[in-house]
DNA sequence: GGCATGGGGCTTTAGC
DNA sequence: GCTAAAGCCCCATGCC
């Protein structure tokens, strides 16, 4: 009963209380929809595809196309200029 | 094969397609949370409240939960562990 | 009192315990170098190198080669199949 | 300046090997800890004590030292957030 | 405006 | 091989 925050002459305390339990609510939704992707990434392995590989294509259309091409440019030089392969 | 655009005989493009399409359908819902619950803080910071605070608490009570149910299994882990069946 | 573990007549609590504190020690070593490793990139970006990089090229040195050639055929696959550049 | 693969007049490409060097004798040593770990949990194993029990009590004894300080800053952040500086 | 810190997501590895 | 957990990477935020 000496809880802080639940009390009606606490308005402070219920309104802070408040805006936890939204966050904690959205918390949870996006919790359910990174379950929701990991059941789709199980069913294209069921299907037979390669999940690293469907990763990596998602993770490439989600970034600049340049970006990209800039990234993988300093590698081949990097790469030459220790005299990799 | 360059079907470009997925042709009705490219079965297993199409199906690749539904499954990226699906997952980036998710990618943007769990962004939109994230939104809201970014909105959600700037609610509370116009409110006068902390908004470093309140992202510790959150945390914080999201440990706890875990806590409280490894503290109950590390009593029986110690227990067994010493032979204290 | 139940001080489990630290009286000389319970042999097995002593000898739990050693196990743990060796434990503990290496992990503190493996976070010591973690953190030499943090530095030298802190010291490779001083000196205006592309840490990203630099990562990216660590990785691919300690994997097989083949490996890495067979991955990037499969996303080459699974891009043309759904039309992607 | 002896290097097959890098001329002396390309000193960012030496610059740059070292870096990388250095940081794969940093993750040869890492990956010696882990495997130093890993013979520990072994000889527990051979002394009769269950593994998955004591990685469990190591991670919680981990969890706890941070919880401490945690509920420390926690106590304060509560205060100060509800006005009760 | 760069830097350091912390949180979230991804990857990889260990165990079943 | 699959699932769970730990480490790593990246980004967003706050600080200097």
């Amino acid at each position: 009963m000496n809880d802080i925050g639940h009390n009606s002459d606490n308005a402070t305390g219920n309104e802070l209380k408040q805006f936890i339990e939204r966050i904690e609510r959205l918390h949870e939704e996006r919790k359910a929809i990174a379950d929701d992707i990991k059941e789709i990434y199980g069913e294209a392995k069921g299907r037979g595809f390669d999940v690293k590989a469907i990763k990596h294509i998602v993770s490439l259309r989600s970034k600049d196309a340049n970006a990209v091409q800039e990234f993988e440019a300093i590698v081949e030089l990097y790469k030459s200029s220790i005299g990799m392969a």
